[in-house]
DNA sequence: CATCTTATGACACTCTGTGTCATTATGTAA
DNA sequence: TTACATAATGACACAGAGTGTCATAAGATG
C-alpha cells in the first residue's frame, strides 16, 4: 500500500488498493506515448489494471490526470500571503507578496521534471491550456483575498489577481519550453509587468 | 436570404438557407430558457428546423454558439495596433496602444445588451469560461506582435500580452455582472495594472 | 465468524463531436 | 429546356467522455 491510499484510509472498511499518483503517472506515460487523445480512459484503465468507472472514481475527468497535485502549490503560496501580513510589511508593497507567494509554490514542487513533462503536454494541447482558468481558481481566490486584505478595492484586486494568474501561468509555460532548471527567475519576470494602481480603485 | 446567408453565396451551387446567426440567437434564447447543459445540439437543431449535422456545419461546438462573432472585435483592435504605430507616437508608451485597441474592440460591438447576455452565461458556467484562452487566442497574437514591434523581448511580450488579455477579459465580466451601459471604463481600469517593465527584457 | 464499510466494476445511458454518403436544391452554361 | 456543377442537407453509424445505478468483492473490526 502506498502513503497516498493510505492516506484515504479509513478507521474500517475496504482500503484502497489504487495509487492516483501511479495511475497518473502511467496515464502520463501512455499519453507521451501514443498522444493524449488518442488515448481513451479505458485504454488508461486497462493499463492499470482497474475499472474505467473506478478511474474516474479518482480523476473527474482526463484533464484531471494531467493538471493535478497543485493543493499542495496552492496551500505554499496561501501560507506566503499568511507570512507576509504577519510580517507586518506594508500594503504598498503588495507585489512583493505576489513574488513571494509564486517563488513558494514553486519552492514545494518535489520533482520539477515531472511537472515540466505535465507543462509541455498541457502546452500541446488546447483542450488542456483551457483548463488553466479553472484549474488555477483555488490560487486566484487566495491572491485576491490577499489583495483585498492589503486594501485594494475589490475591483482593482480582481484584474490584478486575473493578471497575476495569467503571467505566472505564462512563465510555467516558458519555463517548460525551455530547458533552465530554475522556474522562478521566470516567476519574477513575468510579475514586473504588474503594478498596484495608484488610486487603488476600480472603476469610476 | 438574410445578409449572413448571402455572405456565403457561392457563384454557382445551391445558396446557403441557414442564418448562423439567427441559430445562435436561438440557441442563446434556449439556453436562458432551459439552462446550458440541459439544452442539447440536437435541441438546438430541432428548434431551428434543421439537422443536428447541419448545425455542427455552422458552429464547431456547442460552445462556438456562445463565443462567436469576436472576428469583429479582433479586427478592430488590430487596426487601432496599426494606426497607432502610424501615429508615430514612442514606443515607451506602449500601454496606451492596448488601451486603444481595447476600447476599438468594444466600439465595434452593434449590440451590447446581447454581449453582456453571453458573457453573463459564460460567466456561469466553468465550461465556457475556461474557453476563453482558445477564444481570446487571436486577440492574444495580434496584442503580443504590437509588443514585439514596439521593442519589448518576445518574453516581455508573452507576458504582458497575457496579462492584456486576462485582464481585459476580467474587465467585461465585471461589466457584464452590473448595469453600467459603457464598458470602455472597466476595461481602462483593468489596464491601470499593468506596466512596461523597465529593462524590456526577460529571464535573466 | 459475523458484520460493517468501502472499493470495485458491470451495465446502461446521454451527449458531444466526427466521418461517410446519398440526396436535394439551386445557380450556370450549352 | 436540358445538362451540369456546386454545395447544402440530413440520415446513418461510430468513438469516446462522463454519469447513474447496483450487485458484489474484499478487508478491517468486534
Amino acid at each position: 500500500m502506498t502513503s497516498e491510499a493510505a492516506k484515504r484510509q479509513r478507521a474500517s472498511g475496504r482500503p484502497a488498493t489504487i495509487d492516483p499518483d501511479a495511475v497518473a503517472g502511467l496515464a502520463l506515460d501512455l499519453f507521451a506515448e501514443h498522444g493524449y487523445e488518442n488515448t481513451s480512459m479505458e485504454d488508461i484503465a486497462r493499463a492499470a489494471g482497474i475499472g474505467r468507472k473506478s478511474l474516474y472514481r479518482y480523476f473527474a475527468s482526463k484533464a484531471d490526470l494531467v493538471w493535478g497535485g497543485t493543493e499542495p502549490v496552492v496551500e505554499a503560496s496561501t501560507l506566503a500571503f499568511g507570512s507576509f501580513h504577519q510580517q507586518g510589511k506594508s500594503d504598498a508593497d503588495v507585489l512583493a507578496g505576489l513574488r513571494e507567494a509564486a517563488a513558494a509554490g514553486a519552492a514545494v514542487i518535489p520533482d520539477l521534471s515531472v511537472t515540466r513533462g505535465r507543462l509541455r503536454l498541457i502546452a500541446e494541447h488546447a483542450e488542456l491550456t483551457s483548463r488553466s482558468y479553472e484549474s488555477l481558481a483555488p490560487q486566484r481566490e487566495k491572491a485576491l483575498a490577499f489583495l483585498v486584505e492589503s486594501g485594494l478595492s475589490d475591483s482593482a484586486a480582481r484584474f490584478l489577481s486575473a493578471a497575476y494568474l495569467a503571467t505566472t501561468f505564462e512563465a510555467w509555460m516558458q519555463w517548460a519550453a525551455g530547458s533552465d532548471p530554475d522556474p522562478v527567475p521566470y516567476l519574477l519576470a513575468a510579475l514586473e509587468v504588474l503594478r498596484v494602481p495608484l488610486e487603488k480603485a476600480g472603476v469610476g
